[in-house]
DNA sequence: CCGGATCCCTACGGATACTG
DNA sequence: CAGTATCCGTAGGGATCCGG
């Protein structure tokens, strides 16, 4: 068993909803955390609350749709804090939990690692590349 | 621009070949840690060398085809070394490089986080959707 | 024992159009 | 402004069979 199990406990699948809320392993926290947007949500979260559309500008690429599925998820996990302002032009706002927050701080252990590496990492896959195109060739 | 960029000077896409070496941003680290099967046998060859047959074995759940495929991708980004033993039946040891030991501390971070955490983030969950089923009846 | 090759299915994610 | 709904392409990944 290599799965990383940090908690059975919260393997809990009595919830009657479709929804299955099995966070167990580490792959899935990377796997919420590691969704391709999810990060800059986060970050610009993080800053202070933001706008949906501030969002939708300042997380560059980023979707109408994937915006909203992210945050939701977000959201759900309590990572976010959404709070709707019944004005007469809709105004909601995000903002990143002290959770969110704490995660956002060991990511840039990983983002350390990538700083360290990267250079490593292409030179690794150039030579492998290389030595690999010698046998096509 | 939130993509967290942490070294311009890794995209070089001046390789003639079809493979893009871009590893630019956290999320691509992501991307290649955070497969499904990575971690898993990060942690595995970290512990020593180890056989094909036996990760097999240790990575539960893990298909042929995707450790051979996770295996190679590892190997590509030298996270891992493969040494082939030319023996009658063959014999492949894969160990992680020093780079690799490295990460796996790293990912330790997000481990610790998800164990602190695992409970707050299953509480908000069934929160949520408790209060949205409502919605729903 | 250690894979490669193939088929296929699904989830993620982009584009677009429509609402309160 | 802040979403929702729909269509659709792609890539990750499982199952299976074949080969050195």
């Amino acid at each position: 068993m290599v799965n990383l199990r940090t908690h059975d406990a919260i393997c809990t699948p009595e919830t009657g909803t479709e929804r299955k809320p099995d966070v167990c392993t580490v792959r899935e926290v990377l796997d919420r955390v590691g969704g391709k947007w999810s990060i800059g949500i986060i970050v610009e979260a993080g800053k202070g609350p933001v706008r949906f559309t501030e969002l939708e500008r300042k997380v560059e690429g980023i979707s109408r749709r994937m915006l909203t599925l992210t945050l939701r998820n977000l959201e759900r996990d309590g990572l976010l804090v959404r709070t709707v302002y019944p004005t007469v032009p809709p105004r909601v706002e995000y903002q990143a939990t002290p959770m969110a927050l704490e995660l956002y701080d060991s990511l840039i252990t990983l983002t350390t690692w990538a700083d360290r590496h990267t250079g490593d990492i292409t030179a690794a896959r150039i030579r492998y590349d290389e030595e690999h195109a010698a046998v096509t060739a």
